[in-house]
DNA sequence: TTGAAATCTGCTAACGCTAACATAATAACA
DNA sequence: TGTTATTATGTTAGCGTTAGCAGATTTCAA
């Protein structure tokens, strides 16, 4: 079988095979009314026995819009963003909409701007940024997307920004208040790393929310998402000769290395030290304890920021505003009473 | 400040303003040689000043390439195609291409050309699949790809297809064949879902390698990836008062759930029952206990696949292959000696 | 019957870019 | 000094599609 066959079927072809002019196959192609029924049926006739595919380029070009949408994301290594990534396509889809993808892999905004650059300019009707960045405001994002609308995710809370955020210093406040009432006074923390928004709100709403109860905060380490980053800051912090009877772990990944590095140095989790994590991945659930953590809805995170996006673009004077998420506290058997022994 | 420009620039607003034609903006824009230093900087200067950005659509239109590569994936809600994905879009972008995505949700070939459809015909000049299909030649997919290159990944080892695979089978065997060293006779199975490919070839490897071993395969249950499955059918497996001393899941995922059932109806892993997981996640080596499992190189499959699709794209007539990769054996704490009691 | 509205189809001109050729200026060689 | 390469720029003609207008035909009401 030959694997490619040589010619391009066009329009023109079409249009000549069922003997009309190229307008009208273009108006089937595109569900136009004003096809007589016998004329359709022609067409499309035609275009089955040619296997016509309409050129997007050539569309995209004639119509100024691609009906695509491009993400910039900070890979997918990390479950959240690939949990986005997912529903954004998916959802994007459903709209008529395909999806570019581009990563970052720095927090300079030089990286973002040939990120966007890269996702070729002009070739996508708008853009959603999965990508913390510290640093740039509005203008410094309308610059470099030129005129195209993007909506944020998972960004500072109360910027003035179009984007869709999930209120992390809530869900901290969730974590921390949840081991405060279980009595726990001497509270440590492994954040994620703190050059991102998300980490960041929710390190600091833990050491809001101990300010506000009125007790120190225990001593914190930063970690970087990764179960071997849990594992060794957990492990930095005991040798420290730190003493906490509850940890606040930055995402379920670094709970998980935290509680191995706990049961390493001899510390039963929940008993000896209540752990509680962030994002309530799939395996949460069969940690060893079971871990109790903040479930963030990712699905709706990449669904409204899509919804969102594509009204921007439908009418792109619409007034910008936050769209707010809130996470919820899952309970599982990670974390207990201080002092338990059970 | 105003959010569109209303008027895009175009080579021919560069062109006025550097006082050239559109053809040499357009040297300039694509490094062509033959244009001299002082032109040259007054383009640049001209481009900088008007903040132009080429018109893809235009661009792909005249060249007949768009510089993209399509990729139709089953959703990353999976650790591996993630991965991929993540992979593909980083290996691509170096080479100069850009990543369209599309996913699908069932097997069901009408899905796939769906997918490939909405990823906009002759928009893409190459296609990867992540999508262990059954029942499909290479000239089902020459067909639905209507004449673009296409590169398969993680497919049916020797099908005769252009494709990456990792060899299922070998890491299978060594999984199998390691329990079996250890003394292991009643070894159980809980499979990933059987429709793909991976799952099929691990599973029949096991059932293959048993059986060269002289023993019969123990019960064996078809989970779904997820740790939820894992813990679901290995208490469904215990419950129907199967007897193993170690089981064989189809991932890490499932491992992890079969373990948290294996604790709960009392049996210690791996003292009791030793358990081997699939793909080496990156949280594997903090389960309790550490994973013993077979690590899967994802990035190098992504790597390797974009690699085959360049060169595929840039000589479209070469010889069809399938490109093998191997897997390696990890071990950590999770099997031991059958009847081990330390 | 007559005009007006509705329905159907075709023509022409973009959309913004690049390939290919044509031209002009400069350098290189015998 | 002419002949040929080399470098630098402009001109023309598409790439395959859709928008917008212009006819042509049919339907409908007065």
């Amino acid at each position: 079988m030959p694997k490619s066959d040589s010619k391009r079927i066009t329009l023109e072809d079409v249009a000549r095979e069922a003997r009309v002019s190229a307008q009208t196959v273009s108006r089937v192609v595109n569900n136009h009314p004003y096809v007589s029924a016998d004329t359709r049926r022609r067409v499309q006739d035609a275009i089955r026995k040619l296997d016509y595919r309409p050129n997007r380029a050539a569309r995209n070009l004639a119509t100024q819009r691609s009906c695509m949408v491009g993400i910039i994301s900070f890979g997918m290594t990390h479950y959240g963003p690939a949990q986005m990534v997912n529903h954004i396509e998916r959802t994007a889809r459903t709209q008529g909409y395909g999806v570019s993808l581009s990563t970052v892999s720095t927090f300079s905004f030089d990286d973002i701007r040939r990120a966007m650059d890269d996702l070729g300019d002009r070739s996508v009707d708008g853009v959603l940024f999965i990508s913390p960045v510290t640093g740039a405001d509005y203008d410094d994002f309308a610059h470099i997307c030129g005129g195209v609308p993007f909506v944020l995710i998972d960004t500072q809370l109360g910027a003035q920004m179009p984007s869709v955020v999930i209120d992390q210093r809530y869900g901290s406040q969730l974590a921390t208040r949840y081991l405060f009432d279980l009595g726990h006074r001497a509270i440590s923390a492994i954040s994620g790393p703190l050059d991102w928004f998300g980490a960041q709100a929710r390190h600091q709403s833990w050491l809001d929310t101990l300010a506000a109860a009125g007790i120190e905060p225990g001593p914190a380490l930063e970690g970087d998402w990764t179960a071997s980053s849990g594992y060794r800051k957990t492990r930095d912090l005991i040798k420290s000769g730190a003493t906490f009877t509850a940890l606040v772990a930055g995402n379920d990944q670094m709970a998980l290395g935290a509680i191995r590095a706990l049961r390493e140095a001899g510390r039963r989790v929940p008993e000896d030290v209540s752990v509680v994590g962030f994002d309530d991945i799939p395996e949460a659930a069969y940690f060893d304890p079971p871990l109790t953590t903040i479930r963030q809805d990712f699905a709706a995170l990449g669904k409204q920021s899509v919804e969102y996006l594509m009204a921007l673009i439908a009418q792109p004077d619409l007034p910008l505003h936050q769209r707010v998420l809130y996470p919820v506290f899952v309970a599982r058997q990670s974390a207990c009473k201080v002092g338990s022994d059970e």
